[in-house]
DNA sequence: GCTAATCATTACTTTTTAGTCAAGATTAGC
DNA sequence: GCTAATCTTGACTAAAAAGTAATGATTAGC
């Protein structure tokens, strides 16, 4: 499984946008810096972020990105969905419900994996707002590592 | 994020492979058939999982692959990680401990997400054998309403 | 209203991934 | 040993993703 550039780059040019302080913006070559990629590229992520209401926008002589809505208020699995097909996706779409793509019959034996992963990672990227990216990690570590704790109540079965 | 068609069809083959009875084999056009996909395409495939010992072949009239290993000893994480670079990878390989690719400092905003994502997946895919891919989905459909069971007690508090 | 700064949009190029092909090597059975 | 069936391997082609470039539209400030 792989996250997409796209995913990770939109992402992060939303975390710099989280981090300024009100009345704020950044331009795309201050983006570009900041992420260390070409403002090129940076302007292609924000036309997708702004197309779906993420951060506006303001032309011109003092213009700039800026969020379109409170940092605490945008939860990563919406990002994400924005960013790429859907927080997990695969050839077999078996987990939409949809199997367009998918060759196979309704119950071949790897669709309960992807159900079940593209399930977990939903749930998990659900939990997160952009606005616990800003500063410290501690909140996000945590949430984690909750999560991780409880999976390790499952140890003894493997199936 | 994305399963590649390489981790999902190799998975497949190897599934497919599991269902035999002993002493069985499958033929590079048997197993194409099956999947959907070409026999050249599926060769590729096979010579990665036999190079990587999870299946053998023999050459010749009467030839064809079975597993090296009996079915319920192969766990997910090991099959994914031989059929892509890890169960969960981005350009930022901050989970890795390596951070090669990543032109960003230890500490920004994303890597907590990277880091606890792949934690999960991995630790999910740990559990289940490919023996469970066989026949009735029952079991790993069971560990996945699991895990979810437990997410659901995290409900309230967001991030 | 002119100019410089900035975003918006489309087309293009490069890189990566996926998939195909063909020639060679091995084996079972005659 | 001959033949047909089969895997092995590397080179090639096609498709998708990532990244670049260029042209046009908008705005602040003079």
């Amino acid at each position: 499984m792989k996250i997409s550039a796209q995913e990770e780059y939109g992402l992060r040019c939303l975390v710099q946008l989280a981090n300024l302080a009100d009345g704020e913006t950044l331009t795309l070559p201050q983006i570009a810096e900041l992420e260390g990629i070409s403002a090129a590229n940076a302007g292609k992520l924000m036309w997708l972020l702004n197309k779906a209401g993420f951060v506006h926008s303001t032309r011109g002589t003092k213009g700039g990105y800026f969020l379109a809505r409170p940092a605490d208020e945008i939860y990563l699995n919406e990002i994400i969905k924005v960013l790429d097909e859907d927080v997990l996706s695969s050839h077999c779409d078996s987990y939409t419900g949809v199997m367009e793509k998918c060759v196979h019959t309704g119950d071949c034996g790897i669709r309960p994996v992807i159900v079940g992963l593209h399930e977990i990672v939903e749930n998990a990227l659900s939990r997160i707002t952009l606005a616990s990216l800003v500063g410290n990690e501690s909140k996000v570590d945590a949430m984690f590592h909750q999560i991780q704790g409880l999976h390790r109540t499952l140890e003894p079965q493997r199936v």
